[in-house]
DNA sequence: TTATGACATGTAACCGATTACAGGTACCTG
DNA sequence: CAGGTACCTGTAATCGGTTACATGTCATAA
């Protein structure tokens, strides 16, 4: 049996298609008899409008995209939650694409999904702003959280990423930790520099030298960094790891090697992803709120979406600066830590 | 601007529409020339077809919906993951609908998809099959994940959560631990009943006398029930918990009182989740493998797809079950775990 | 009583693809 | 050289909605 057509509903309730389409669009006016009949044929019908055809007439998708890059870990379930709930509460469907490795995987990916979104958000490094103009199809509404330089002044919803690392890194010095080593994200990744820059920056305003070893954002490469510096003639005193699942490797690397955190080494990260709060010592990061993060994310590119169709009231904020918030546990600071903030409240 | 449309490229390409879509479409033959000349043309514009109009005539959508439930945690985007490479591999988008706490919020979600995709792939715990059958439009393919009892026959993946927890029950056994507790899932949850059920049944086998609390598969609640249970006149000897993040709730909880694991407490979980290699003791466990079911789940779901043009070919297997497998770290067994399976490998 | 709105409803054009079928061309064969 | 064949290409119907505009109805006012 095939799915039933408006044209059916129309039938059934004894009315032309214009009216049926009224009462499911909520354009128009109908009287309140023909509305019932018209829902009533709906639901005998079990009708449900075929959104190709919508959107053929109104240019609509009522869909946006998500361009996500290859990383495991909860950060990006999180984000994904906080968008999922803003579009449903703005009637938007959401088509995730994630996986992608490289620059033009990414593009691959933003081409595929032409056509069938409203406006994209893209989260993955790996594409600038020559990348993303080569593969957009004329208007687009796009949003950019991808961390990156922003020459095109396009929306964008960008963390300190600077500001964040110094923060952390100027916590550890006030604690009276001198030599800090700061576990480097991936070359080429635009957060990870920006969080290296504001650590050496902490670092020379201190008058310290900094000292970088590198890793890619992987626990794994956290644990390796930190048997690198362990090996090395003279133990840091603190380590600033550019994200939190490394600080983590970092934190098991000493307690393999029995170096006590925080006493001999103080340890910070950066996200505060769920698993911060759950480890021994709990470690202390920049906390991201990414739920939240990404609710905004949609709620602004439904703002950019409506902006196309009335330019007049364009969204005049432009750049979105989000700003991490110190949240000190016992990878710093031992047992001197506010209780409260310690791992989950039960 | 308006985008380009076919007959635009048509007329550049000086040929008809329909060479232009069987180029496109790689149905049909044309001439190598004019397929240049097309090709050329597409460029030009940087044409892209509209998928509306497209699925309105071939009645395709190209794309496959997600329905998950309310969970925090690494388990759904591993899953994703995988769904999205098969995905991609197929040529299909995937739409993700998250955030469902309860049977009708599920139930939307299924409506508002209907349409819109060409298949379904339902995680979420909250939907039986009456449910479903009341929410689904004519002959949409549905592939079960959620655990649950599957009445009608429905193609489906599930866990052998039975199986699994009486798997690791009998493995805290082995370790000559005779009073086993268990931290149970949600009530209502499938795949929580189904693993305390193996639990009791591996207990009654022995001759021992099952004991259960309450937990929702939250870390805080294994934490919290850890807790009663410490307080309780007998200690345990062992713990299973119904999954992972409430196992490390049990773990920081018997730290936070002292109490040794395994020396005092050995203790197991469900699911190998990343960070139960990550947690010391690391977490003895039953792994499955996530990104690989999830792409499995995309793989059966294009096959019940192309079923549906071609019922000749119907696939056979209607529930496929995945047997999660055994793996012993040292919240088990202590120093005796194989160390290749620990934590990661560097 | 009839003109005049106001308002509910219907008719049909349109959105942009796919594709069955018709038509045209060139080549081959008897 | 006529007729057939094979193959490429174009025309136009079709998919299922939305919506501008036309039409019909009824109450109100002159």
């Amino acid at each position: 049996m095939k799915p039933a057509t408006i044209r059916d509903v129309a039938e059934r309730a004894s009315v032309s298609v214009a009216s049926v389409s009224r009462v499911l669009t909520g354009s128009g006016v109908v009287t309140e008899p023909t509305r019932l009949r018209v829902l009533e044929a709906v639901e005998a019908l079990s009708y449900v409008p075929h959104s190709g055809a919508r959107s053929l007439s109104t240019n609509r998708t009522d869909t946006v995209g998500v361009i996500l890059p290859d990383l495991f870990g909860e950060f990006f379930s999180e984000m994904i939650r906080g968008m999922d709930v803003a579009a449903r509460a703005a009637g938007l469907h959401l088509i995730v694409s994630s996986s992608h490795d490289d620059a033009s995987d990414a593009a691959a990916a933003i081409r595929s999904m032409r056509g069938r979104v409203d406006g994209l958000i893209v989260l993955s490094p790996h594409l600038d702003g020559a990348n993303l103009a080569a593969n957009l199809a004329g208007r687009l509404p796009v949003l950019l959280m991808n961390g990156g330089p922003n020459e095109a002044g396009r929306p964008s919803i960008v963390v300190d990423n600077f500001g964040g690392a110094r923060t952390a890194v100027e916590h550890l010095l006030s604690l009276g930790r001198r030599r800090i080593a700061h576990i480097g994200g991936p070359s080429g990744n635009p957060e990870a520099r920006d969080r290296q820059a504001g650590y050496e920056a902490a670092m020379r305003d201190a008058g310290l030298a900094p000292g970088v070893t590198a890793g890619d954002f992987t626990q794994a490469s956290g644990h390796r960094a930190m048997r690198e510096l362990l090996a090395e003639g003279v133990r840091p005193e603190a380590v600033f790891a550019g994200n939190d699942m490394m600080a983590v490797g970092a934190l098991l690397a000493m307690q393999d090697a029995g170096v006590r955190v925080p006493d001999d080494v103080a340890v910070a990260g950066f996200d505060d992803v769920p698993i911060a709060g759950l480890v021994r010592p709990a470690l202390t990061t920049m906390r991201i709120d990414i739920a939240a993060t990404g609710r905004r994310a949609v709620e602004r590119l439904v703002g950019l979406i409506a902006a196309v169709s009335d330019p007049d009231r364009a969204p005049a904020d432009v750049c979105e600066i989000i700003s991490p918030r110190l949240v000190v546990r016992h990878s710093s600071v031992g047992d001197a830590a506010d209780p409260a903030s310690q791992t989950f409240s039960t």
